[in-house]
DNA sequence: TTTATATTAATAATCATTATAAATTAAAAA
DNA sequence: TTTTTAATTTATAATGATTATTAATATAAA
C-alpha cells in the first residue's frame, strides 16, 4: 500500500472534483490499490471488483477507469495487444513508471527508477512540445523466460545426443 | 525516402523467409514508404492502397500489415486511442524512433534523437531483461495548440475587457 | 505448361469498449 | 428527517478495430 495515494485521499478528490462516491467506485478503488503492481487490464479488474460488489457491471467498471484515468489518479498504458492497463498513480511520483514486457509469455515489471533524467526538459526545448507525461515501454524477454529457454536449449542438446547413433 | 529501407530490400526479405510477392503486398510497403513520417492507421493505410489496389479488401492489409511487423520491417505502436499505428523500420537504426503525441490535436511527431543513451543496458544489467525494442512516447501539447492556446487566451483576456463596464 | 499451395476477397465473427434508456441512489436542500 | 435533484447504475444494445473463414485466385517453383 503506498503511503502517498489511499482511498481516503481518493475520496476527497472525487468530492472536490463534483463526482459522488459509489460503492461500486469504492470498491474499484480498493481493486486497483491492492493490486498497484499488477497492471490489470478492465476485465482483470472487473473480475476482482465483482467480488467486493457483486452486482456491478462491466460498463460501470470502465467508466470509473476512465475518470480515475481524468482525474489522474490511474494512469492507462496501452501495450500493442489491444487491452488497455490501469495503475493507480503514486502520487507525488516525479515521473512515470516504466514497463518491461515480455515477448514470450506476455508478463510486465514495472521499473520505478528515472531512466530519462532531463530528457523532458530536452524535448520541450528542442521540440517546443510541452510535455505532461510520458511513456516508456521495453520490449524483450524477461528473466524467467531466459532461464527457460536455456534450459529448454539443454533439453534440445540432450535429445539430439541421444537421437544420433 | 529512407536510404536503407527500398522496395528492393523489402522483396528479398520476403522471398528470403519464403513469402510470395503479391501486387496487394507491394502496393502496401509502396504506400508505408511514401508516408514514412505519417503513423499511419491500418484504415488509414487501407484507403491509401486502394488507390494503387483498388479490390484490395481491409482484411488483406491487416494480414499485411501483421506480416511486415513480424518480419520487422514495420513497427507497429499503439497509443491509447484504440488504434495502431505502423511505420516502416529504419534499417540500420539504433533505436526506435520516439513520439511526441499531442493531447489537444492528436498529431503525432517523431524524435529521432537518442533519447536513451545506455538505459538499455541499465535495464539488462539491473533487472535482467533482455532488452530487444522499446518504445518511448510522450504526451504533452504541440507547438501549434501552444500557440493556439496562447492566443485564446488573448481573446479571452480581450473579451473579458470588453464585457467589463 | 502444370502444379502446389500461398494468398486473396468477401463476408462473418470476435472482442474490447462505449452508448442508451429506464431504474436506482448519493447527497444536497428543505 | 424527508424530499428533491441529477448523478450514476444496470442491463442491454451498439460500435469499431481487428481477426477468422472459405471458396476463389494467383504466385512461383517444377
Amino acid at each position: 500500500m503506498s503511503t502517498g495515494t489511499t482511498l481516503a485521499n481518493i475520496r476527497n478528490l472525487l468530492h472536490q472534483s463534483g463526482f459522488k462516491l459509489t460503492p461500486q467506485r469504492e470498491a474499484t478503488v480498493l481493486v486497483l490499490l491492492e493490486n498497484e503492481k499488477d497492471h490489470l487490464s478492465a476485465e482483470e479488474i472487473y473480475m476482482l471488483v465483482k467480488k467486493k460488489s457483486p452486482e456491478i457491471g462491466l460498463a460501470t467498471v470502465y467508466r470509473t477507469l476512465e475518470m480515475l484515468t481524468e482525474l489522474k489518479v490511474v494512469d492507462k498504458v496501452s501495450f500493442n495487444d489491444g487491452l488497455s492497463r490501469y495503475d493507480v498513480r503514486k502520487e507525488g511520483a516525479k515521473h512515470f513508471h516504466h514497463h518491461l514486457l515480455c515477448l514470450e509469455c506476455g508478463s510486465i515489471e514495472e521499473v520505478e527508477d528515472d531512466l530519462l533524467g532531463d530528457v523532458e526538459l530536452i524535448v520541450e526545448k528542442k521540440y517546443h512540445f510541452l510535455v505532461k507525461d510520458h511513456r516508456l515501454t521495453f520490449h524483450g524477454i524477461c528473466s524467467k523466460c531466459q532461464l527457460k529457454k536455456k534450459e529448454q536449449a539443454v533439453l534440445d542438446k540432450e535429445a539430439a545426443a541421444t537421437t544420433l547413433p
